[in-house]
DNA sequence: TGTATATTTGACAAGTTTTGTCAAGATAAA
DNA sequence: TTTATCTTGACAAAACTTGTCAAATATACA
């Protein structure tokens, strides 16, 4: 079964913040949600507090053990990776749209 | 003294497409290009053909060898970047619209 | 064709970044 | 203060990057 979420209303915390809320929310203990992630708690504070990035995988993992919309979760991530290789650079926004340019123009091309 | 260039016709051509094409034009060839830019030509050739991904110095360094503009070719490497980060990923798309947004707000945050 | 020149490929090494562990330090609650 | 939670930083191991080199392939042209 294939299920469409629209997402109405765009969360534009980072993954970390969003993912330290849903934990509080939840009454996990750091300690708690990283032994179930198989990590220790120091990465998982260092994620949740954007020092480091998690890997896909996880992220995939943490959406699960939080009951979350993984579709929600993942925009995030990406969007977060995006703003990162842009954030310091000078012609950031420019480069984003001619992204958007290059994507259109890559799907047609294989159609 | 700030200079400042309008780019009017986007360039989709992928960074190393842009510098071989350059490159031809020049009538360097691939051994001499790499000597300017103190790397093997393997390296360059890898470049060319998108297998690697120029660091930020170099791409410099190859705009100022070739005569190019700065901006175009920092666009070009900077878009890549995005394309290959969301190229595989279901939400990809999105994911960038959500980044533009991501970014005009800590804009706003800043001021 | 054969030979020279140019480019590509892949194995490898060195350097860097990432991902994790651990223990000590800081913070907060009781 | 004591106890539990979270944060920080030093360190190690694994993964990724960036380069060299040599052999394989492609291109040009006498």
């Amino acid at each position: 079964m294939t299920s469409f979420v629209k997402i109405k209303y765009i969360n534009l915390k980072t993954t970390g913040e969003i993912i330290r809320e849903k934990r509080e929310e939840k009454g996990l203990l750091l300690r708690e949600l990283a032994a179930s992630l198989k990590i220790d708690s120091a990465i998982l504070s260092k994620l949740e507090r954007g020092e480091r990035k998690p890997a896909k995988e996880q992220l995939i993992k943490i959406a699960k053990l939080l009951g979350m919309n993984k579709k929600e979760l993942v925009l995030s991530w990406l969007s977060d990776k995006i703003v990162f290789d842009i954030a310091d650079e000078e012609y950031g926004v420019e480069a984003l749209k001619i992204a958007e340019k290059k994507i259109e123009y890559l799907k047609k091309k294989k159609s």
